[in-house]
Formats: C-alpha cells, structure tokens, sequence
DNA sequence: GCTATTCTAGACCGTACAGTCCACATATGG
DNA sequence: CCATATGTGGACTGTACGGTCTAGAATAGC
C-alpha cells in the first residue's frame, strides 16, 4: 500500500538522544536532527511530532535504558558494594566521546527543568525512581551484612545520587580520571 | 562635558548575573537584559560589549563572589568541620528563589563549557581555586586534629565538590529539604 | 547659553530556525 | 499495471533575536 521507510525508527531516536545529549535542546537545529538521525523533514514530523515531542521521546528512551542498566547493576545475586562500585568507576573510565556527551537527565534538568513543567515532571519521578532502586539496594546490603547498618540507607541513596550528578558535572569539564576516582573512592567509603 | 549614566553599572552586572542564572544564555534575550539590567540597548553595548562579553563579566563576577564567600568561612580561626557544615546545610536551607536561580557556574558548564573554550578554561580554573580552597581547610583541619588524618584532603574536597554539585542540581529541580539535609549529613560523615 | 559629548529610545537589518507545503519517488494491493 | 498511500527532498514562511544605526535628550565645560 505504502512506500516503506528508509530508516529505523529506533535507531533514529538513538541518533536523537545522543545528538541532544550532546547539544542540549536549543541548540540542536532541525537540520542537525536530520543530519544524525538520517530522517527526512516531513517523515520526522509524521513519526516523532515536533521537535518537543521528539526531545521527549528521547529523554524517555534514554530513561529507560538508564533504569535498565541500573537494575541489572543491583539483580538479586549480585554483592550490592560491587554495584555500587562498578556503577561509580565506570563512570570515572567513561571515554572522551561519553564524558562530553554527558547525562542527558542533567542537562534536560538544567536547560528545561525550571520552564517546563512536564520535563521537570518526568525528571522529579526519574530520581525517585533512581533513589528507589538505590534504597532497596542499600536494604539488601545491610540485611546481608554487607553494608553497615547504622547508615540510613535513603539518605546515603541521595548521596550517592549527588555525587554520581557532581560527578558527571566536573566530567564535561575536565578529563581527569583520578579526580573521578577520588570521588568514586570517598563516596563508596560511606558504605563503611 | 557628557551626560552622566542613569543606571549603576555595578548593580546594573548583578542584574544580569541574575537573569542568565535563572534563564541561561541562550534563552536571556537582549529584551529581557534591558528590562532586567534598566540600561538601554547602546548603553549596554558601550559598557559591557557583545552578549557574550556581558555574559564573561557576570561569569566572573559570580565566580569572584563565590570565592570571597568560601575564602570568609574558612578563615584562619575557625573550625574546618564547622565551615562546611554551615557552607552545605546553608544550601540546603535555600529559599524556593534561590534554588531556581541555582548555580551560575554549573549553568554555564553545562550550556555552554563544551562548546567556547575560553568559557571551559575559566570553569577550569574555578574548579582549581575551590579544590585549592577546600584542600588548605583540610589539611588544616587535620593538623589541628579536628578531621581524621587517615583520608587524603584531595579526594574529600573533590567529595565536597560533586556532592555540592549535585545538591545544586537536585535543588533546581525539588524543594526537598530533608533530602538535601541527608546529603549534607552524608558528605559531613566522610570527615570523620 | 552654546557646544560637545554621551546618554536613551526605538527603528531597522540580516540571519537562523521551527514548522508547513508541495512536487516527485517508490512500494504495496488489487 | 494501475491506484493509492506513504516516503523523500527541498522551497517557502513567519518569527525571534543579536547587533547596528539614527534621532533626540540631557549634562558638563567654556
């Protein structure tokens, strides 16, 4: 019936998330958004809407795989400390191309947070999500005796949450990867 | 010989390290500078420069007054352990306006520090200067016997700063105060 | 009070961009 | 193989904005 589409829409909107990522949402064009996506004009409006919905649908995607490689961080088997470690210096061994593209959460925060309201929405529920699977985590290293359990385990779950966004803030800047690891090292030293 | 200026260009750089912390630099319009600042558009250009020369001089200006407060509360005689317990529970006792303002800093690193060199190389520099500030504290603290000789300065004050970091960016977005209270409490028992 | 200088107010211009429209290409179903 | 529906490419439009220019107002020295 109809001519079939010359591009993935999944890919697509991967190119798009990883293009706002690194532009942030004004600054990324609609030609830019062509360019790396591969999609013409008229198709992106007929499968993604306009260029909000589109940076939504992205936002959610890059979410969800976020959610997913954390959970997967903290399945049930799992030593919760080495979660949590692996989960830190990972991040202080990203290469130059991830530490410069950066945390899509944050910079929608920063650049949208504060004018739209259903972008801070989707963000405020983001980090209670984030701080959930982090507490239940935390609960599970201290009923296995693994963490101590004088620590509240929802006030270090914020910690954590922080420093991982401080982290991934002086990232951007700088690559310094023992800079990183210092912060990686003194925040695991909580679970002490 | 001239006719004298009807705004002070003091309050008048205030006014606009003001409104880029609230809306950034791309979304502060000249209309809304004029507005913010009261100076007319060719008196804005012949004392400030260009947008982006007004956005390097609220830049420093903030930075110089951050510094001035972090350098004032880790005066000679006081205690370490109380200067960063003021400095972090102070931000989390923000009001709703000062946390939506948020951090000049963070805002700029963010937008704008991965894309203008000379804006990537101040931040750098600010980074030096607080890690500076905060490694004398602690070692001071250290020699006087108030922090535990055992962690190494360096890496806590890079804790601090992603920890505060994150404090900022999670203010922009929540007003929880207990939430940034526990990490404030978190970051503080590293001292120990 | 006259002149020179610097202020303010706002019209004007060029550019960049989001979004729409249109012409044409291509594949599916009958 | 024709009709239909959906794809692509690119021209077009309206708007917003940074930056410049011009005109008139106001103040200081002479």
């Amino acid at each position: 019936m109809a001519r079939t589409k010359e591009f993935e829409p999944e890919k697509a909107l991967e190119a798009a998330v990883n293009v706002f990522c690194r532009l942030g949402y004004e600054h990324t064009s609609l030609d830019t958004l062509m360019r790396e996506m591969g999609v013409a004009r008229q198709s992106l409006y007929d499968t993604f809407g306009d260029k909000r919905a589109l940076y939504l649908k992205a936002l959610r995607h890059y979410r969800d795989g976020n959610h997913a490689t954390l959970r997967d961080l903290f399945v049930a088997k799992k030593s919760v400390r080495e979660g949590f470690s692996k989960l830190l210096f990972d991040l202080s061994r990203e290469t130059r191309e991830e530490r410069e593209r950066g945390c899509f959460l944050l910079s929608a925060n920063l650049e949208l947070g504060s004018r739209d309201q259903e972008i801070a929405t989707l963000l405020r529920r983001n980090q209670r999500t984030i701080e959930g699977i982090f507490v239940d985590a935390l609960k599970r290293g201290q009923a296995h005796g693994e963490i101590s359990p004088r620590q509240d385990p929802t006030a270090l779950a914020r910690l954590f949450i922080a420093a991982i966004q401080g982290m991934r803030a002086l990232a951007r800047l700088n690559h310094d990867r023992k800079a990183l690891e210092n912060i990686a090292t003194a925040a695991l030293a909580s679970l002490e």
